[in-house]
Order: structure tokens, then sequence, then C-alpha cells
DNA sequence: AACTATTTATAAGA
DNA sequence: TTCTTATAAATAGTT
């Protein structure tokens, strides 16, 4: 339109090029905003002159830029985002990497549910756990000073207790192994006698 | 243009509709490129037909459609991304929660040799770990002696009792926050490293 | 910005 | 869809 050109190509003359760009671009705009109404169809102008002006037109049918350009992405696959997302999957992934250890080891002191644990691998976390106990009992003790006899012949005392215990289990174990009848439920009679908590 | 209307609304009749939407559609695409080429702007043009079809144009010089609308946010403050960032850092928020309370929890049970704790702090915390030495007990009792009913109750038993874990936990660390006397409970300040096994 | 000669786009019809 | 054509719109060059 227009007295003559025809060719598409960079106007090289600024002032031209500007020109130009004014009515055409509202050419443009004018353009996109009637296609969206007469066929209601979403569209999304986002334009950037070389000044770095923006002038942008979102039809009224869509919510946001960003869910016409998420629908983009879901349409072409172009993965529009994948930088972002990669990134806080990583963070994500490691953050929950660590929340499983943890929560294994957790699993572990507190003994789960689960039927994954055999005997012997139960026998080393009894090991470790009492391990511990006496780790903070000798810390108690230090603490206490004066009453260090005192506290010591206690803890001697659950020792042996705990002791007589294992060697009480071990034996129930055994003859439970060979198909016993057991006479003796185990556990219950360990709460009982250890009375903690 | 064309012979009639003027009117710029809504086509009602879907045949005419379509038909306007290819004509136009071809025609607004033309002008996208022909003002990008001639006037050298980034452009961006997206459109979704009403059947959901999608046509977009992107100019030449703009190397992808993330990189402009990236400007677009740049420069309008839009935050289109803010959404899924908030999103993704809600998750890693409460993975780090879980991550905190589960090492707090951990610590609680591992504590060590420090010399920060009160003796009553200390009870507290043997007596978690001894009762973390009666489940493994418990457990290995229930493997040795295959007492399915004991098992049930000591599972049923156990759910509620990991939870009260917790609410302890998050109590004691409440305390504590609230800058506590001598005589407060334990966790959160046992920094201490034991290590077990 | 406005004007206007022309070119383009496109509504209707085939 | 696609083409044709009469006509409306857009706009290049100019002021």
């Amino acid at each position: 339109m227009g007295r003559g050109r025809s060719e598409i190509k960079r106007i090289e003359n600024p002032t031209q090029r500007q020109s130009t760009f004014y009515k055409r671009r509202d050419g443009l705009f004018k353009k996109a905003r009637e296609l969206s109404v007469l066929c209601d169809v979403d569209l999304l102008l986002l334009l950037f002159s070389t000044s770095g002006k923006l002038y942008h037109y979102l039809s009224p049918t869509v919510p946001s830029v960003k869910d016409l350009v998420e629908r983009y992405e879901a349409t072409t696959h172009t993965k529009v985002w994948t930088d972002i997302r990669q990134e806080r999957r990583a963070e994500l992934e490691k953050a929950e990497q660590m929340c499983e250890l943890m929560e294994k080891e957790l699993r572990v002191m507190t003994v789960d549910d689960g039927e994954q644990y055999t005997v012997p691998s139960l026998e080393l976390l009894e090991h470790s756990l009492e391990a511990a106990v006496r780790k903070v009992r000798s810390e108690k003790d230090r603490k206490i000073g004066g009453e260090i006899n005192y506290l010591e012949n206690i803890i001697r005392g659950r020792h042996e207790e705990r002791y007589g215990l294992c060697n009480k289990l071990a034996h129930s174990q055994a003859s439970n192994n060979e198909g016993g009848g057991g006479s003796t439920p185990p556990s219950s009679g360990l709460e009982l006698k250890l009375g903690l908590n």
C-alpha cells in the first residue's frame, strides 16, 4: 500500500524507519485486536522497538502472558521454562536425597514397622543404641560429679540388667528357632523390667 | 477492506468465522514479519485458534520465545515466572523444614560428649535412647518369636509414638527459642556428635 | 501529524 | 479450503 515500495527489507534511513514503525506498529496491533475479537482466538503480541521500548497486546480471553506462554510450551514442547525448572528440580532433589537419608537413619533409630530388618542387623542396631546410651550416661555422670559413685552403681546395675535380658533373649531366640512353643513372650517382659519412659 | 462489514465483533457463523480467520491470520503474520524486517524490531506473535491449533512467529533477531518473554518480564516487572518460582520455593522450604526437624531428632538420638548439657536434659536423652533400644529389642523379639498379634499392636502404637515424638521435638524447640532456663528440654542445643556404630 | 495516491488486505461469492 | 473480485484499509512518500 502506499505510493511505491514493495520490497521488504530493513529501512536504513532512521527517520523513515521510525515513521514506518509507528504506522505499521499501529496497524499490526489493530489487526491483532480485530482478529482476536472477530474470530475468538487467544493471541499474544510482544514487541520491542530498536530503542528498547515495549509494546504488547494480549487478547482479552487470555488471563496472562504466562498462561499463553505455558500453553505454547505444552503445545510445542519447546520447554520454555526448562532451565528454571531444572535448576529448581536439582535443588529439590538434593534436599530430598538428604531427607531420605536422614529418614532412613531415623528409621534405624526408631525402628520401623517394616519387615526389612534381619535379626543380625537389629542386633547391631541394638548395640549402637546402647553405645549411645552409655555415652549420654557418662556425660551425665560427669556433670553430676559428686554423685558419681552412686550413678555409676546404677549404671552398672542397668548394664547387668540389660545383659541379663540379652541372655534371656538369646535363649528364647534359640529355643524359638528350635521350634519351641515360647513360654516367654519376650518384649512385653522387657518393657516391664526396664520401665523406661 | 473487502465488500462490506466494518464492525469488529465476534463472527457468529462458524463457517464465515473460520474463513475470516484464515485470511486475517495470514495477513497478520505477514504484517508481523514485514514490520520486524523493515523496522528491525524484536517481536513475538503467539496465537491459538478456537480449535486449539497453535501458530506463532518470532522475529529472526530473537533467539527464543523464552528470551523475549524474559525481556518482557524485566521490562514490565510483571513477574511472569513468579508463580512457578513460589511454587518451587514452597516445596523446597517444606522439604528443608522436614530435614531440619529430622536432623534435630537425629541429634537428640545421637548426642555426644559436649559440655553444654544440663543433667535433666541428659536424662531426657538417656530415656530417648533407651526407648530406641527398647524398640529395637522388641522388633528383634518380634522377628524371633513370630508373634503377629503383638506386632500389630506395636505397629499401631508406633505411629502414635512417632507423631508424639515430633510434637515433643517441636515443643522443646519452641521453648528453647524462648530463651530457656537450665532445666529446659534438650534437643536444640545438642550439637554433639556421637558416632554410632 | 496530516494528506492522498497507491498498494494491500479481505468480505462475499463461486 | 482456495480463487476471484469488488471494495475497504493500510500506508509510503510527501508536506
